[in-house]
Order: C-alpha cells, then structure tokens, then sequence
DNA sequence: TCTGGGGTCCTAGGACCC
DNA sequence: TCTGGGGTCCTAGGACCC
C-alpha cells in the first residue's frame, strides 16, 4: 500500500506557521514577481479566486481588508519542507519524497489497521512540530492514493486519513471523481475526454484498454490501470537532476543587450553553482529570451538555442561565457524582453568526467575550476557576495517585485525574534 | 500598468548506419 | 514501369506534474 502525505495549501501553511493572526483568513500566496496566485487558503478558495490568477485581478480585495496576500518565500518553504520530510522518514520503511509538498510512503506488508494509526500519528505530528497541516490518501497504486488524498482534503469527516483499500470503495470514489481531477490526466486531455462522454475517473476506467491507448499512447494506459488498482507507475530512482533550469521573468521589460547579459550570466552562474552543488557537470548549455506574450502590440519572439562542452563542465566562468555567446546569437534588437532563463543539461557525475587527451584548454579549466570553489567557500550563504564582473552587481532578486514578502524566520534570527 | 518557475517522460521524424 | 529491410541516435515539441 501507498501512503501519499500531502500538506494543505502549503505555502499558505508555511506563512500561517510563523503568522498566526492570518489563520481563518483568507490568504493567497504570490509567485516569483508578485505575478499571480500561486497557493490560496480554503478561505480564498471558497472566494472563488482561482489558481494562477494573476495578482492584478484580486488587488482591489487586498486593499479592502477582505484578502491577505504574501510574496512567496521559497527558502523558508524549502526549510519547513525538509522538517516535514524529516518527521515522514520515521515511519516509512521507503519515503519517495514527490515534491515540495508531498511524498509517497511505500507500506508494504503492513496491516491496514497499523496503517489508519501511521497515518494519524503522522498528521497529529507534523502539526505540532511544524506547524504544518497535512492530509494522507491510502491506497494500493500511487494514482489511486492521489484519489483518496482529494477525500481526505475536501471533506472533514475523514479527519485528514482516507483509505481505499477494496473495489467497492475504489468503484465509488472513482464514480466520485471528474476526469480532470486525475493525477496524469491533464489540461489538453481532460477535453477530449469529456468530448466523447468521458466525465469521471470511472467512466475513464470503464473503457477498454486499446481504446485509451489509441486516444492518450502509453501514458493514458498507465493512468487507467493504476486507476483499476494495478500499480504500474515506478518510482524513478535518480541520483541526480537531468536538467537544471534558472530563469526570470523581469519586473520591466529589457532591450538592451548590456542589460540582458548582466540577466543572463546571473542565470547562468546560478545554473552552475546549482551544479556544484550537486557534484555534478553539464555537457550542454542553452540559453532562451522571451518577449512579453501578454502583449499583442508588441512583436514577439521566442528564441532559444544550444552549445556544446568539449568537456563537461560546472564552473562559473565557462558556463557563463558560454551563456553569452549564445545570447549574442539569438538577441535581436528592437524586441522588448520580458524573461530569460538558462538551462544546463547532459548532466553526470563531476567524479567520473572522461578528459581528453588532446585537450589544449586544460590549464584553464583547472583555473577556472579553483576560482568556482572559491567563490563557493565565500559565497557560502547563496548570496553572490563574490561574482563575475559581467554579473549583475547587488542582489540577485534585485529587479524582481516583491513587495509583500513576510519574514525570513528561518534563516534570519532577529524575524523571528520580532514575532516573538 | 500588472500575468511564475522548475522539473519529468514520451513520441515522431530526421539523419545516419549496414 | 519497377526502387528493401532493419536498425540506432538525436532533437524538438507536446503533455504532464508541482
């Protein structure tokens, strides 16, 4: 059996923990830029404010008093959600930890009955040493776990714990539970389902095997037999990251290159430290710019293109000489940009990277490597007190709007002492 | 005025090999 | 007139997730 904890409205949890007086309120939670609601409390969900609503939209709501709003705070969500991880590693003999947010509890051999008090002690656990509200789906797929978790949430009577665990319950939570609510079945197909008279997961389930394959390829296939209770959906065990991305959109929208450059080899040294980090390096290297899609008036442009290492690399300077050629490549002028990002990709073990015997740039490389690690061993807090000069000089969230960010009481000790 | 960021997997088609 | 069969690898784009 699978055990999916799932904490409730998580970034809103994660500000509630350390503000108490936005409890019972409603409250949303912005992304990156103060662009659009990210995370609502069932409060504002119960407002009608939908998810990715963007910011502008409900502003006039914040300055009545009728809503909360919060710039997100990733650092502080990244630490809670490592304390909740912590507490969920006692109990599970295996812990897949899925996102942010949630993890998967492989409970194999357990008895259901042990399971019901598992879950339980988990959710009275985590409330009281994070903070943090969570509910627990059970079931024997993941996909169905998923299932039982939106019970679990959506109705109180459950007290946070639901079980599937026989057909006749299976057959009705799946009766229960529209097409587009199904974990794997998303935005583009959830339509065409409903097209031909598909409109709940057990309407889904009551169609034969080859025509969901037909319809969805492989991937539907797998949906529907996890929904009829076979578990065929794998955890991928991956040691590391295949691609890493860094990327922005800007706060005002950047022509010129010299400006666009400083954006760009930010990006870049974030992608590399990211993969120091990790012990890893990059074969490969992209670079994308993106005008402001939002805006029919303007041309657009979305360019994006690749380069090659030699020798897989992960030091700032060479993945942010890279990152430049390429931007050099694809900017065009006249166009008004609103985002960029970096990504690296081709990623492996830094331990094991296969030199080249003829390599000519090996002296530099070394240097360039040294340089990295001493930044590194400055840089230590992730603040980028040492850089590049063709970085962007100040803070990294410079040029990014954040104007109702809550305080740092993870990492910032005089915050927290001010709750207090 | 104002619209996020970071991942994964699969598939089709092209280029190439014998 | 008629033009094989069987592979691999890579890439871009689509779909999905949080």
């Amino acid at each position: 059996m699978f055990l999916l904890v799932d904490c409730n409205n998580f970034f809103v949890s994660c500000e509630r923990a350390f503000q108490p007086q936005l409890e019972g309120r409603p409250v949303v939670v912005l992304s990156n830029n103060d662009g659009c609601v990210v995370a609502r409390s069932n409060e504002s969900k119960a407002m009608g404010i939908k998810m990715g609503t963007p910011f502008f939209k409900v502003r006039a709501l914040v300055d009545s008093g009728a809503l909360e709003v919060r710039s997100s705070n990733y650092t502080l969500y990244g630490d809670l959600s490592s304390r909740v991880m912590s507490i969920l590693r006692d109990f599970a003999p295996k812990l897949e930890v899925y996102s942010i947010d949630e993890a998967f509890l492989v409970m194999d051999g357990i008895p259901l009955e042990r399971l019901k008090a598992i879950a339980g002690e988990i959710i009275r656990r985590v409330r009281r040493w994070v903070g943090i509200p969570v509910s627990v789906g059970i079931a024997p797929t993941r996909t169905l776990a998923k299932v039982a978790n939106h019970f679990a949430k959506r109705y109180s009577g459950y007290r946070g714990v639901c079980v599937i665990d026989t057909d006749e319950k299976r057959e009705k939570a799946l009766a229960l539970t529209p097409i587009d609510d199904v974990w794997g079945i998303g935005w583009r197909n959830a339509p065409k389902l409903e097209r031909v008279g598909v409109h709940t997961a057990a309407d889904f389930t009551a169609r034969p095997q080859e025509w969901v394959r037909t319809l969805m390829g492989v991937i539907g296939v797998r949906t529907w037999m996890e929904l009829r209770g076979t578990p065929v959906i794998g955890e991928e065990e991956r040691e590391r990251r295949q691609t890493i991305c860094t990327s922005r959109s800007f706060a005002d929208m950047i022509t010129e290159p010299e400006e666009l450059s400083l954006r760009v080899s930010d990006f870049a040294a974030i992608c590399a430290r990211k993969l120091r980090d990790e012990g890893s390096v990059a074969g490969t290297i992209g670079v994308f710019l993106m005008s402001n899609r939002f805006r029919d008036d303007l041309e657009q442009y979305f360019p994006q293109d690749l380069e090659h290492f030699d020798i897989p690399t992960s030091n700032t300077p060479e993945i942010v000489a890279a990152s430049l050629k390429i931007m050099k490549r694809i900017y065009r002028e006249g166009i008004r940009y609103k985002k960029a990002g970096v990504i690296v990709m081709d990623i492996q073990d830094a331990r094991f990277v296969q030199p080249d015997l003829f390599d000519a740039k090996k002296e530099e490389r070394l240097r360039n490597d040294r340089i990295s690690r001493i930044m590194d061993q400055v840089n230590v807090t992730g603040r980028q007190y040492l850089r590049l000069a063709v970085q962007r000089p100040g803070h990294y969230a410079d040029g990014i709007r954040m104007e109702h960010r809550s305080g740092r009481f993870s990492t910032d000790w005089s915050e927290l002492m001010e709750i207090h």
